[in-house]
DNA sequence: TCCATACTTGCCATATTTGACAAGTCAAGA
DNA sequence: TCTTGACTTGTCAAATATGGCAAGTATGGA
């Protein structure tokens, strides 16, 4: 479930040809390539919080990142 | 924002007509009334998992309960 | 081959969630 | 009023997410 989550993030980034970069700068507060890497490979268990900062910079919602 | 997502689940388990013992009942890895409340009200950030075990309780896709 | 870019992973310190329990609030009904 | 059920809140210990950095892997191009 984490790593669908993960795999969600990833297809999405990548359809908005961002890198882990990219998708860093775009969070305006502090988050690391560390955790969105973490994240997409479903190796951490993200809090809300973090996921709908993710889904901020990602300009989608938040419910199509939980889309599992 | 984690207020939101806590007044969804809240919104979805009145619905259903579920306490939040009752709640807790339909969860298989232990829970707490306690989160269950916290997270009702916005004060905890949940974990994703945590989200996910309730969204499994009540019956309704993660992303219902994501949905901000 | 060498280099650069993108990503993954290990480790650390700090902050915070979680589970657990106890105590408190609140509303409805006998 | 008293009781009961439902919910909230405080505190604690343990587990773990996060930010940060460093090192490693993988891929593609010069």
């Amino acid at each position: 479930m984490l790593k669908a989550l993960g795999e969600n993030i990833k297809k999405i980034r990548l359809e908005k040809g961002l890198t882990q970069v990219d998708l860093v700068g775009k969070i305006e507060a502090r988050i690391d390539t560390t955790n969105i890497s973490r994240i997409e490979k479903g190796r951490t268990n993200a809090t809300i919080h973090t996921l709908y900062r993710i889904s901020e910079a990602l300009e989608v919602p938040l419910s199509d990142i939980c889309k599992l």
